[in-house]
DNA sequence: CGCATATGTTTACACCTGTAATCTGAAATG
DNA sequence: CATTTCAGATTACAGGTGTAAACATATGCG
């Protein structure tokens, strides 16, 4: 089941900690996004429905934890943009974005670890 | 002016080759997409009122060609996907996936040569 | 124990998207 | 010149999405 961009930022605050109730996710999300307390009530009903989150009730109200991994949606959405964009290559991100953005040289030296890294693996 | 998934399709056929006739992105596009003719009109009409593509006259009918630049879209997903997903760093979806999938051993190479190559500039 | 209040549920609604049929107008053809 | 034909434009319509109000219900307080 697809998740919706708005669906995906409620996720972030849930994958960021869990569990959280209404009001905490609302606090979270509500005024960097705009949001109205309804519109993440609807947001939350929707992801239940999918089958995203789940609701453990605690007394009055619901704590609400992530069923779906962040890791596997991450995974997914790259996926997708990558196979869409770049024919599947993550080098073809790479060369993208090392020739339109210059890339820190931070990010340089980690990715060539990480590339070292898994070149000595068997 | 945000593009959708079914129009990206027709514009990635338009990419791929400019310009062309109404009849030739229905026969490129398709039956790959399982798309009619007249689905495919309306994605050209779309693609029209949002600026993303021009049409030229030619004898009845019209040739379309691209407005939008396809690196400065494919720049505009990835980056938003990126920002969204991996804090903004390259490294981090590098990371991901040297986890998540096994990179070939060209994907490696490549992207090292990319990373030395950007290593020794100024 | 009745009422206010806080939570969650249902309903609303406009806009976008995918998908396509129908209409219109101009060009080709007889 | 009347008619057919074909390309493009207009209209359609269901489902998803963003955004939120209204409603229902259980629970704590007086």
């Amino acid at each position: 089941m697809r998740i919706s961009e708005a669906e995906s930022i409620v996720m972030q605050a849930l994958w960021a900690r869990a569990p959280q109730s209404a009001e905490d996710i609302v606090a979270a999300v509500g005024p960097a996004q705009g949001w109205q307390e309804p519109t993440v009530k609807t947001l939350l009903n929707r992801l239940l429905n999918k089958g995203a989150i789940a609701a453990d009730r605690d007394g009055r109200r619901y704590l609400y934890r992530p069923l779906l991994e962040r890791a596997d949606y991450v995974h997914e959405e790259s996926k997708s943009l990558l196979d869409r964009l770049y024919g599947g290559q993550v080098s073809a991100l790479v060369a993208h974005f090392s020739r339109s953005e210059r890339l820190s040289k931070q990010e340089i030296d980690e990715i060539r670890s990480l590339i070292e890294e898994i070149d000595n693996e068997p």
